[in-house]
DNA sequence: GGCCGGGGCATTTTT
DNA sequence: TGCCCCGGCC
């Protein structure tokens, strides 16, 4: 097919089609590496390029990075200055910035806050409390995920009660008072003038549904929907989207049923298999070549995922090399296991050259990352374990961030316990206790009762009262300079006056100085993020600003590591959308992975699926673990391979046992241009062969950047034309994600170094 | 208000 | 086995 759109030509026939088709609702089922973020970045380029403008476009994926890579990917096709026009982002936070928009008619602040989990958590600990309930009978985390599974069905209080089977259910679980409990913490958050996640879900739907005109206005606005992995929105994501495009019909979706394992967050595959029946008249697109991973990875995900029932068909297949078999080693004990993989890792990167950020190891349970870390320690073989605790979930974050939001909005309660005798003012639990019994007999907030404690004949003594009092000033006096002064200065003044300052910067210990270095970082992004506002839009950033936009960001948005050459532990679910030239999958054991708690045949598929998205982010190799004796919650386990491993037609396995001594197997090509096989010995540490003639490339490990001879297809030496700068020759490649770059000799131009992430380059 | 120790618990977690 | 939470004590 020939276009005079250049980016066109980059796309196979299939991906082609749904970049160009509009005659209505489209579905493209993207098998794992199939190209399906490439099809969504041309898709909106193509949009635009016809004619329609940015803000005409809505694309909405799961997480921020998705959407941040998306947009820069396009701006590259189109400009910055068009992509950012673009109506793209989360869920989350698209439907956050039209709530505040239009709070009011929902009865809400502008300014409402977002409560996050922690928040919720505390919020429904504390309302266990009030009803007296047993918090060993009523835990919290399942009275949360109970709440937010009836959210995301856009369940309210008043229809659970209507659902038999729901109540019948929560009596026969001794949990009579769910509902109740759920009532309460509806009312509290509103009282507070806060939503949880689930909340920007549900109230949008409310809003879209009880205000036709609102709606209305929304639908015209967006000319054009588009959804990335649809397979993981829940029903109140669904309802949202075919709200909004049931009179054009102009959806686009894209998604992998075979990818589906976020069920136990709402999650509903169906969304996906029954986009046929909301929409008769659409087309379905078939992405079906794998680009990714060698045709063995290909084969045997196949054959495991083919052991479900009721997926999409569908036929992946990849072009690429045969590839190695997946290996698969049992070890003695989880102690050995890991041992074994950083033996291996240590092996295939010296002898592969393959750089250590080639390299993930994936796992069910965090759990299961400390003996694989204390392995590669000894190893020494750096690592970074995703998952950790992010920036902002560290407790002096917190505290700042908690003043931050009072002073935005004084009635968020979490914020105001959280801060309220923090640092110590005198102000214990038994006075905030009478200021809860007092806001709740009352049904007003915390605030009301602090500002007016008088009005409201709150039982405490004068000393107290005093205490109480100067608080409410230091509040009063902060909020009266919110909107007068920039946010880095309001955020300096809070530091100062709530004695955040004073408590945290005394402190010398090791601890006391990386908090100080914490919140120095924090101030710092503020800083930045005030300079950006004023650069886009001319005027300073207010507080409030800045926490629309730091309540949706969660971790993995500032990992300075990212790029650094080590090691990724993960789960299985984080490595999602992220692929891997080496992929090791540890603690293949049943009990294990499949996980204890699956035990229906629904939940045992969604298991299969977590394997079969675990395998397909392996470039060209994948080792397969497991483990014949674990300790388990204290207690020595002898665990049976895992089932899944039978799923997989063993044409494409290779069992490496130990008694196979002198069956040195190959983990495949650790490079495309070099020796075919690498020999590993089955024993840990020795190496009975010596590739052949492995040319050794010379590679900076552990520095900044890493050398590379080909990088997403693109190789040294190659002929590549750029839109701009004309063609020229590809002479170094460096760097891996968003860090990978290319110097390219241009003819005309001379040379020049491209961030790959962002340049369109084309071979020729 | 902070520290210590016992008891209970223990998937996955884009926002 | 470790971690977190709570309650008791100083």
């Amino acid at each position: 097919m020939n276009t005079e759109y250049g980016y066109i030509d980059q796309l196979n026939e299939q991906q082609q089609e749904a970049v160009l088709y509009d005659g209505g609702p489209s579905l493209v089922v993207a098998g794992a590496g199939s190209g399906k973020t490439r099809v969504l970045t041309y898709k909106i380029a193509y949009l635009i390029d016809r004619g329609v403008k940015p803000y005409h476009i809505l694309a909405l994926t799961f997480t921020n990075k998705a959407a941040r890579e998306m947009k820069s990917r396009i701006g590259a096709v189109t400009g910055d200055d068009v992509a950012a026009q673009l109506w793209m982002g989360t869920f989350h936070s698209i439907f956050y910035r039209i709530l505040r928009y239009e709070a009011e008619v929902i009865s809400y602040p502008h300014d409402f806050t977002i409560y996050d989990a922690s928040d919720s958590k505390s919020l429904i600990k504390s309302i266990i409390k009030e009803m007296q309930l047993d918090d060993k009978v009523y835990r919290a985390t399942m009275i949360q995920s109970r709440i937010s599974n009836a959210k995301n069905a856009l369940v309210t209080p008043e229809a659970y009660e209507g659902i038999k089977d729901w109540m019948e259910a929560d009596r026969k679980a001794k949990i009579p008072f769910l509902v109740e409990i759920y009532r309460r913490y509806r009312a509290r958050c509103y009282r507070a003038g806060a939503m949880d996640f689930d909340d920007l879900l549900m109230q949008t739907n409310i809003l879209f549904r009880d205000h036709t005109e609102i709606l209305d206005k929304y639908r015209s606005r967006f000319h054009y929907v588009l959804v990335d992995e649809y397979q993981d929105t829940n029903f109140a994501q669904h309802l949202i989207v075919t709200r909004l495009c049931e009179q054009h019909r102009r959806i686009f979706v894209v998604g992998d049923d075979a990818q589906s394992i976020y069920s136990f967050r709402g999650a509903n595959i169906d969304n996906m298999l029954r986009f046929k029946e909301i929409y008769p008249e659409c087309r379905i697109f078939k992405l079906e070549q794998n680009y990714r991973s060698t045709q063995n990875i290909v084969d045997a995900a196949n054959s495991l995922i083919h052991k479900n029932k009721g997926q999409i068909h569908k036929t992946v297949f990849s072009r690429n090399e045969a590839g190695g078999k997946i290996v698969v080693r049992t070890a003695y004990s989880d102690i050995e296991e890991g041992h074994i993989i950083a033996a291996m890792i240590k092996d295939m990167h010296r002898e592969g050259d393959s750089p250590y950020a080639g390299f993930a190891v994936l796992y069910r349970t965090n759990a299961q990352s400390r003996l694989i870390e204390d392995a590669l320690r000894t190893s020494n073989i750096a690592y970074r374990v995703y998952g950790g605790q992010s920036f902002y979930q560290r407790k002096e974050i917190k505290d700042l961030i908690a003043y931050f939001r009072v002073v935005v909005n004084p009635h968020d309660e979490e914020a105001v316990k959280r801060i309220i005798n923090f640092p110590a003012r005198g102000i214990g639990d038994t006075t905030v206790g009478k200021i809860l019994s007092a806001a709740t007999a009352n049904d007003v907030s915390l605030w009301d009762i602090i500002s007016s404690p008088k009005k409201y004949g709150l039982p405490i003594n004068a000393g107290t009262m005093n205490k109480l009092l100067d608080f409410s000033r230091m509040i009063t006096d902060l909020i009266d300079e919110k909107d007068r002064l920039p946010a880095p200065e309001m955020a300096e003044l809070i530091l100062t006056r709530s004695g955040l300052k004073a408590e945290y910067f005394g402190d010398r210990t090791v601890e006391g100085i990386s908090r100080q270095e914490n919140i120095a970082e924090a101030l710092k992004a503020i800083t930045e993020f005030s300079a950006r506002i004023m650069e886009e839009r001319g005027v300073d950033a207010t507080l409030a600003d800045f926490l629309v936009e730091v309540s949706l960001i969660t971790d993995q948005d500032n990992d300075a590591d990212e790029f650094a050459d080590k090691v990724t532990l993960m789960t299985a679910h984080s490595a999602k959308g992220l692929e891997f030239d080496n992929i090791f999958i540890a603690g293949m054991e049943e009990n294990l992975f499949p996980s204890i708690m699956a035990d229906t045949e629904r939940e045992m598929e969604e298991e299969r699926r977590l394997f079969y998205v675990a395998i397909t982010r392996a470039r060209k190799n994948c080792v397969i673990t497991h483990a014949n004796s674990r300790f388990h919650h204290g207690q020595m386990v002898f665990p049976s391979p895992s089932r899944f491993l039978e799923d997989i037609d063993p044409d494409f396995l290779d069992y490496i046992s130990k008694k196979s001594d002198n069956q040195a197997f190959n983990t495949a090509e650790i490079n495309r241009q070099r020796e075919p096989y690498q020999r590993y010995s089955p024993q840990i540490t020795r190496r009975i062969d010596e590739p052949q003639g492995l040319k050794k490339l010379e590679s900076t490990v552990g520095k900044e950047t890493v050398k590379r001879d080909s990088i997403d297809g693109i190789c040294l030496g190659d002929r590549v034309a750029h839109k701009m700068f004309g063609e020229g020759e590809v002479v170094s490649l460096e760097g891996y994600g968003a860090e990978a770059r290319a110097i390219i000799e241009f003819d005309n131009i001379g040379k020049k170094t491209l961030i790959l992430r962002y340049a369109v380059l084309t071979k020729c």
